[in-house]
DNA sequence: TATATATTTAACTAATACGTTAATTGGTTA
DNA sequence: TAACCAATTAACGTATTAGTTAAATATATA
């Protein structure tokens, strides 16, 4: 089930860290692995199981591969298991969210 | 990091399908056993793993431990992420994440 | 006390995940 | 073609995870 595979690809910082990288702007697989301390093929592997969750695209341009971020799929996973553990909490408002995504940054 | 402790315990289809159970009221660790195939034991240790990173917490009443959902740590975590990776994206409406609970649960 | 029930802990096995380095593939450029 | 750069795949070691059964702990009750 993709929503099995796309948790546990979420379980693992620097791919968390990766779709972070990702939420400002496209990048190459490169740029990525540079903002890393593990090797290049380790981070291909991460980015190679994102992919296959459906959590970011990639596309071949000459030599480099660029990776995007697929927001909706992202987002509907998490809200949609948040609502069903949790249907009664309305929504957040945007203060409330980025107060929730500072204590869970800590 | 307790984000970190938190992403890892929600990437296992048991543990999701006990908070989704301990949404609806408290059960007892032996409650919850019963509605899977795996042993006791087994159930247990997912049990621990859930305490250990806040999604729920246990109150031992006589010979029975009574385990309850910690909502607001679940959806502080999962929205927190959500915003920091699609801070532009508004809140859901509740239609809205209805269906993307729907689609997710596929 | 003795016995039964609920739950957890211990000991163990099998499968999986994550990182490394070496080799390979795809594409560019001299 | 040769040399080079980007990225992925292969092969491998190590560590962690998830489950099992057996043993231990805690509480209730005859």
């Amino acid at each position: 089930m993709t929503v099995d595979r796309i948790f546990e690809t979420l379980a693992s910082r620097p791919r968390r860290e990766i779709l972070a990288y990702l939420s400002a702007q496209e990048l190459t697989a490169g740029d990525i692995a540079s903002r890393f301390a593990m090797s290049a093929p380790a981070i291909s592997r991460h980015l190679s199981l994102l992919d296959a969750a459906g959590l970011v695209t990639s596309e071949r341009r000459g030599q480099f591969v660029f990776y995007r971020l697929n927001k909706e799929s992202l987002v509907n996973t998490l809200t949609g298991f948040a609502f069903e553990i949790c249907p009664t909490a309305g929504p957040l408002k945007r203060e409330s969210r980025k107060l929730a995504a500072k204590k869970a940054s800590t």
